[in-house]
DNA sequence: TTAGGGTTAG
């Protein structure tokens, strides 16, 4: 009777009953089973009737431990970890016994508290108490240690304790690996003589998290032959390596093995394979997998949305965040930052002023990256005084706020605040990187200071030691050619420690056409036939410079070599949005139904553009 | 005690 009735007594506590039915319910209880009436309030406190069960307690002249015990592990359950907290104090207070089992949801609602003191009061108690001797306790207390950052206090813990469990190695395993301190994980792995599947997943997860991949791949064959069978946390964390490593291959194969072994999936394992697609480049396939997915939440809608803005298909990325706001989920950070680099990079004026608002009223611009892809997308709608305001607004700053502020500032034209909010930030601990420099030479390049960007790349490399790249050199090339040194800048260019590319060679020949320089020209013309050979307009420049200097057999070999390549244009494409619609203009085509009324205002541009001083023929001819 | 998503340049 007693068991038939306790187990009633649970499962109707678990259903939602309101306030004045579970009043019902122990008046009943209180009237016709007067026995039953203490397991009642038992099962009450445990149960989330939390507010109606600290009622009923409150009445109760002298609770036992076993009922302090029940509302300590509720409140620490449910997150009332001050309540938690209180709770074990009146406790203690009120001379009862504390009860051992509440010892553990105590110290955690110390840590998720923060409350380091609290916490090592807590524990001089359990010493007092010899509770310390227990394992449920020492777990307990390592974990509140060593998510302090006290490691020490955490490994002495462990080494204290007598006849440890798989828990408590699997415990200090993962502190070990989040501290990316991964070969002593795998020292306290290796002394187990009992492992359980958490093991193997903290220690996959621990190689997978520290950029060790391979290793965790190993360990995961090593699982395989030890007869352990996978669960869904393995999978995610194997997937989330053939994401980071980009290899497609691997994770098909993976795929086809939760396929054949009929290993159950879930929510977190579709985002996982869905990431996988999305990081090897197969963004269709990521979307036939968010597709078939039954139940979605916003971390999903947020992966896919990501997936297409970090893909070039920022379009898409900006429709499927209007169909989840339309399916009224809420975004959070991540699709908001998403869905920013995307209109930046469509130039959606409206709609992204539209989230910036939103992401302000609802105070989002506080995440350091929402705030920086929102005066990223400021500086690149070129409304730097936004731009600016989102950035002294920031609380918080990494180097990604610093580096979208600076670049910002250049781009736009603002050259000299650019370098002087670089010395500003050198007098903080931030130290910079190489898009840091790529912002400061471009900065120089269009304020033209030469001096101030050979010091910076020099800088770079012997103050920061950081390898200047393909871009950077490329800057030093346009900084050199805008201010007409153009045979410094071919000298640059051949004493380069790295193999110059198209853009640098590009650069040089816009320069040498402006400066009417036919011998660096031809130059860079012939090393750009090499490097870019599909590209026409290469041949059509050199075969025309061939003609103005008379060198007509020259021009012909150039026209022909043209021909016996096949060589074809690229079709380019550029794109508005007006009125929140998306218009593409590919090259040659007409097909726009406004093309006529396009065209005309174009021409009359061109002319506008040409009568002011510019010069759009050798656009005209390149491209 | 173990699991999924993000911003800057080119």
């Amino acid at each position: 009777m007693a068991i038939h009735m306790e187990r009633y007594l649970t499962s109707l506590l678990h259903s939602s009953l309101q306030l004045n039915q579970l009043k019902q319910v122990h008046t009943l209880i209180i009237t016709n089973y007067p026995d039953l009436a203490p397991l009642f309030v038992k099962r009450l406190l445990g149960s989330s009737a939390i507010g109606y069960g600290r009622k009923v307690f409150d009445k109760i002249p002298q609770p036992d431990q076993f009922l302090y015990n029940s509302l300590v592990c509720a409140y620490s359950k449910l997150n009332l970890n001050e309540d938690a907290l209180a709770m074990f104090s009146l406790m203690h207070r009120s001379g009862i016994r504390v009860d051992f089992f509440a010892v553990p949801p105590t110290i955690k609602s110390c840590l998720l508290l923060q409350d380091v003191d609290v916490g090592k009061q807590v524990q001089c108690l359990a010493i007092n108490y010899g509770f310390d001797s227990s394992v449920f306790v020492q777990t307990a207390l390592m974990d509140f240690y060593a998510r302090h950052g006290d490691l020490v206090s955490a490994r002495k813990i462990f080494d204290g304790i007598f006849i440890k469990d798989p828990v408590c190695y699997n415990c200090l395993i993962s502190v070990y690996s989040k501290s990316g301190d991964t070969e002593a994980a795998r020292r306290l792995f290796d002394d187990m003589t009992e492992r359980t599947v958490v093991s193997w997943n903290s220690m996959i997860s621990g190689y997978a998290q520290n950029g060790e991949y391979h290793d965790g791949l190993r360990i995961f064959e090593r699982m395989l032959a030890e007869k352990f069978r996978p669960n869904e946390i393995t999978l995610v964390s194997l997937l989330s390596i053939c994401a980071k490593l980009g290899d497609l291959e691997l994770g098909l194969r993976i795929m086809k093995y939760i396929d054949d072994n009929n290993l159950c999936s879930n929510m977190i394992v579709s985002t996982a394979i869905l990431e996988m697609y999305v990081k090897c480049g197969a963004v269709d396939d990521a979307r036939k997998e968010f597709d078939r997915m039954i139940r979605r939440d916003v971390v999903t809608w947020s992966a896919m949305i990501a997936g297409y803005a970090q893909n070039g298909r920022p379009s898409e990325a900006v429709e499927l965040f209007e169909l989840m706001m339309s399916e009224n989920i809420k975004p959070n950070d991540v699709a908001l930052v998403s869905v920013l680099s995307a209109c930046a990079q469509l130039s959606l004026v409206e709609a992204g002023e539209r989230i910036g608002a939103y992401i302000e009223c609802q105070s989002f611009d506080s995440n350091v990256y929402v705030a920086s892809a929102l005066l990223d997308m400021h500086s690149k709608f070129g409304d730097i005084d936004k731009a600016r305001q989102v950035f002294n607004k920031m609380q918080v700053k990494d180097i990604v706020s610093w580096n979208s502020m600076i670049v910002g500032l250049a781009v736009n034209g603002y050259g000299e605040e650019a370098i002087s909010l670089y010395e500003k930030m050198k007098e903080t601990t931030m130290r910079p990187n190489g898009i840091t420099f790529l912002g400061l030479l471009t900065a120089c390049t269009h304020a033209g200071l030469v001096k101030l960007g050979l010091e910076f790349f020099r800088s770079m490399k012997s103050d920061y030691g950081i390898t200047p790249e393909m871009e950077h050199h490329a800057c030093i090339v346009d900084i050199f050619c805008r201010s007409g040194r153009l045979k410094e800048a071919f000298e640059f260019i051949c004493r380069m420690e790295v193999e110059p590319n198209a853009v640098i060679w590009g650069t040089l020949l816009n320069a040498s056409r402006t400066n009417l320089n036919v011998e660096l020209a031809e130059i860079s013309l012939k090393k750009l036939l090499e490097l870019e050979p599909e590209n026409s307009g290469n041949y059509v420049l050199l075969s025309n410079i061939y003609a103005s200097e008379g060198r007509w057999q020259e021009a012909l070999k150039v026209r022909n070599l043209m021909k016996d390549k096949r060589v074809k244009k690229e079709v380019a494409y550029s794109c508005i949005a007006v009125n929140n619609e998306l218009h593409n203009f590919l090259v040659g085509d007409t097909s726009h139904p406004e093309w006529n009324k396009v065209s005309s205002i174009v021409d009359e541009l061109a002319i506008q553009l040409t009568s002011a001083g510019c010069d759009l023929n050798w656009d005209l001819e390149r491209y």
